[in-house]
DNA sequence: CTGAAAGTTCAGTAAGTACTGAACTTACAC
DNA sequence: GTGTAAGTTCAGTACTTACTGAACTTTCAG
């Protein structure tokens, strides 16, 4: 009988409440890809996630389905094992964190929109929104500059 | 009788569900930051906050309480008139904002666990988490030039 | 081919949170 | 001071989403 509360549980409990609060996915699939975080070797199955976890294994494909789309997860076909093996998808992470800083600035379209309520209004109360608005347009413009030192960083890395 | 679909209504709720996704608050508390954006005058108290959004007085008073503590929110209070004014505070949501982009690295803790469980074991194993920790460093050495370049666009714009 | 394991789907339930309404306390205009 | 409106608290309900279990389809080792 294993225990439930050793430091790999711990840790991927811990992962899976971040999950949940950073990313807005399930708290389960943040337990997988805490999982396989801190798996040996790299790749598991879903049964062997299931029965890690101990969850079902119908959560466990649909939030396999999740981490491929989101691009965090990768599949790998091991020759002559039937099971198809799971493992974290190098520079995924990364990626979904700059299409996310990325999609910030969406909410300037519906600040706009609040702007033209305002329309012909005393322009002081216009001011509000625009404060707003040019809050997300400086960080647009700080993206391009931001990934561009992140890609030289990570080739520093390789080196 | 009032219509519900009207474009101010629809500015609300549709902010409403934006802050809900990106903020964590409640929709409400979304609905009622969306109201006093584009309200006039830009000041109401609780009870014509209520009236106008058609929710209960209990839900404003506490999302008050909320909006308050983050400080996106701020009392105005007007000789003569017993109730209390709410208004948008300026700078609020920017100070919000840069506290969510420095808070984001502290996950680096929690990462720090997760390479503790590696320890001794094939340092190939830890390229999945250093990987992810060296993302957040990055981010973190960003923050202080972001912020510094924010505080000076701010000037030039009152100027 | 075929049986058995892998994997998916989905209806139903559990769990968590947002929101309300009613009962209450507080504050101030008179 | 006092009555009335402002404002708070909180138990309960409604709503939403996460998760499961069972029934199903697919895949492949033998």
């Amino acid at each position: 009988m294993e225990k439930k509360s050793d430091p790999e549980n711990t840790f991927i409990e811990k992962f899976g409440l971040y999950f949940e609060s950073y990313t807005l996915y399930p708290r389960i699939a943040g337990r997988i890809f805490g999982y396989l975080l801190i798996c040996n070797p790299p790749h598991k199955s879903a049964k062997q996630i299931a029965v890690q976890l101990r969850i079902a294994k119908s959560s466990v494909s649909s939030m396999m389905r999740l981490l491929m789309q989101s691009r965090l997860v990768e599949q790998v076909s091991i020759p002559g094992e039937r099971p198809r093996y799971y493992r974290i998808r190098e520079g995924g992470w990364g990626e979904m964190f700059l299409r996310r800083l990325q999609g910030l600035s969406a909410v300037r379209e519906l600040l706009s929109e609040g702007l033209e309520l305002l329309k012909g209004k005393d322009p002081m109360l216009r001011e509000r929104i625009e404060e707003l608005d040019g809050l997300y347009e400086f960080f647009e413009n700080e993206i391009p500059s931001i990934s561009r030192r992140w890609e030289i960083r990570k080739k520093k890395v390789i080196e």
